[in-house]
DNA sequence: TTTTTATATAGACAAACATCTATGTGTTTA
DNA sequence: TAAACACATAGATGTTTGTCTATATAAAAA
């Protein structure tokens, strides 16, 4: 499973709390650009340049009405995550690190 | 709730695939930084520059054994984080922007 | 005690990041 | 059609990041 890029990617993106906040905001439904932008201290620019990278990773949806863009959490990939986050934090046995262990037993 | 800045840290020191792939190994078990080095192409200040920024955020736990280090998950804040995620991808009555949708109606 | 092993720290450096201002594009409204 | 609005893009800039080499520290082994 060479999977690690693709969700270092998407901690990355959440790795800022400008965007965490945003995913926070659109965990309760859809908002738009204009909305969200209320919500912070930056300029226009700088909130389409972090909605880019939501929208990338994938972890944002988006969708144009008008002039509008209407953006809203990705729930497939966030339950996604969440399935990968288990896996990552419980005891495996066909870890990763399996062959490690047993060179410890030689 | 100003958790972002901690958990915005903690998503951040995920959002590196060497140091994502360190927590999925820590999550088979305790391991000492000379059996992490042996998985990855990077010198062994690189990986104490990434075990320090793993620890400072609270994701790993380290102790000294001699001149060995030990490290393993945090499985308290692994689980703290679990519950945190489950609140930003589940829609809240009291989130954030209640505010905002409730001026959508007006 | 000298050498080796395990890890940390300092300093350098290129690449990536977050932010801004200025401007472009497309849509809606007057 | 002209003006206003919503958003994107380009370019600049200071900061942060990930990596390296060289060196320090501290413990273990010879």
């Amino acid at each position: 499973m060479e999977d690690y890029t693709q969700f270092a990617r998407i901690f990355k993106a959440l790795g800022d709390s400008t965007r965490l906040k945003i995913i926070e905001m659109l965990s309760c439904g859809t908002l738009c650009a204009c909305d969200i932008l209320e919500s912070f201290q930056i300029t226009q620019p700088t909130l389409s340049y972090h909605m880019k990278i939501l929208t990338d990773c994938g972890l944002v949806n988006s969708y144009k009405d008008g002039s509008w863009i209407h953006y809203s959490n990705n729930t497939e990939l966030l339950e996604k995550l969440k399935i990968y986050w288990g896996t990552i934090t419980t005891e495996q046995d066909d870890c990763i690190c399996k062959s490690l262990k047993e060179r410890e037993n030689e």
